[in-house]
DNA sequence: AATGAATGAGACTTCATTCAT
DNA sequence: TATGAATGAAGTCTCATTCAT
């Protein structure tokens, strides 16, 4: 079950890259990112073959990452609305407990190093999510619009409620409260 | 009534600037923008200090225009949703009509290049928008939280929503609807 | 006896160059002193057709007045001593009333824009100090080598003795006195 | 003993800016000391942050050289005119020897780009220098001025002497004897 | 597989000089 | 004669990528 080795130094690269984007955003040197990582400039390009590449490969293991955390501890056979409130929440605590990770992800979200296929196979993670949505909208006013386009709205929502907690830690739960009650009235 | 050389100029710059930046990314040369705009690589310089310069006025530029275009032949006396419907169309109109404007913006708006005063003025275009949600909301479910952050939902939507317009023309409409009715049940 | 006009503004221009270099060095941009000089960057080159011209004149002319300044006053028929101490008073009192001019003209020195025939011509300015020198060492220890010789030695010393009175005015007298001794002992 | 290959190109990228800068001035571009040098324009910043950088360090460099070409084989508990007069041999045949190194001196002492902090650093390899003006001069009439300017009066006849006999090889010894000759006679 | 020096294209910016008005 | 916008060559510096060791 143990990883690779390569796999270890891939993700000390990732780690290294999420951080020193998070810093210094996406125009930050490989060469930052390597020394972040602890190698030499020239061995980041053993494992990514160009900065874009790397990119694109972050871009995926976000967006997965977060998915999962989404998704961690689901109630099975519940109403719809604790399972979304339940998702909202996971989402949000990642969101702040990982701020380096979400501030790259929103650098690579806008980047136009991140192709239409990477974006394609990262919006899948959210396929569970969307089933999620599904449900939680199915006679609802919102049931004849495309589910990407609920999916869509929803995560734009998340994005700037975890804006304003970053930005207002105090008030955090009550932003959270107050958006997913936005939330459901979209859906339901 | 007519402008300056020197505006025109500056308004031929900000055009081109437009143009290279939705087609190329803040990554575009000052030269390609230069070019564009028909004059040599240093007179560019001759109306904006630095690249960042260029950037910060474009971004206050494009912003007042769209916070024009959105109050643009508002009904007055009528009941909000009526005035909220209207700015909204005149919102995503806007948005539809100049995309590179709109692509342009949106890779501004998470450039490092702009400056948190820069983001202030920008952001004092947007206070006749929120005087009218601040009405919409007035008694709903919203009406404890702050504005800023309903002002940045709604905007949020919106930009979800011109996506989705841009992606797939043949559904602005309905998307457009449903997107309002949706803010709507958000507010009230 | 007045002055043309166009000599008046090419006055003016010697002037702001002074003023311009002394604070920025010879890389001061010509643009800077035509705006110093109270006129557009474009008039400048009617009254010089290069940059070069102007500090090859503006070369020449600060020599010409630290020449003429030297030998303001200068009692005839005395002894030798007495001439060439009034000389280097002279001489020592212009550097420090006119500090701008000075430090230009050290700057000016060492250009690689003045040519030589620049350099020959504002050496002739110093034909009645050598006339001085010759007369004081006529018998003296130094009488066998090439007055440019001494001359450029007697020049070295009070441009050290001028910088040390620069840095240090409260003892400017000291060091005055000191160097000129010191230059006496040299010549007999 | 043999020095690293950093060391190595370094004193390569040294010797090729002293040559560049004696034949072009503090005006030479990088480009052209990296061509000389034969490495490439982007190498250079490898070894020197920036240009500045490199001209600090080669004025150190080429002050230090000096410095240690000026002690070389002094002889020790001789009288102070026989040490002085070694002292004042050994710096003009390492000026007639390396004339670039000095031209190129001469270009850093007037640049605005050497700090202050270089020239206190490279003003300490002259200390050994002084000691030895400081028991020439003791008892003579020089004794209640500051070192500082004694030496620096020593500099300008040295440097003045320099120009002369490389102007005039031919009566180089005529020259460097009378000037030694004068400087004794200032101190003493 | 790892290193890190070397590369050179390309970015931004400056500025002496020109020229139409 | 005066203006000042326009020019474009040239300069410094960065950095993704390569490759010999």
């Amino acid at each position: 079950m143990s990883r690779s080795p390569k796999d270890t130094k891939r993700a000390a690269i990732f780690a290294a890259a999420t951080r020193t984007i998070a810093a210094q955003g996406l125009a930050a040197p490989t060469a930052a990112i390597a020394k972040e990582a602890g190698i030499s400039n020239g061995s980041l390009f053993n494992y990514f073959s160009t900065k874009a590449d790397l990119l694109n490969q972050l871009y995926i293991e976000i967006k997965m990452e977060m998915g999962s955390a989404a998704m961690l501890g689901l109630p099975i056979e519940t109403d719809p609305r604790a399972q979304l409130l339940q998702l909202w929440r996971n989402w949000l605590r990642w969101a702040a407990a990982y701020p380096e990770k979400r501030r790259t992800l929103a650098h690579l979200t806008v980047s136009d190093d991140i192709t239409p296929e990477t974006r394609k196979a990262a919006n899948q993670t959210l396929a569970a999510t969307a089933a999620l949505i599904e449900r939680a909208r199915q006679s609802g006013p919102m049931r004849d619009v495309p589910i990407a386009f609920v999916s869509a709205i929803m995560s734009s929502i998340a994005d700037t409620t975890i804006d304003f907690m970053a930005a207002d830690p105090a008030n955090s739960d009550r932003h959270s409260k107050a958006a997913f009650e936005a939330l459901w009235r979209i859906l339901t």
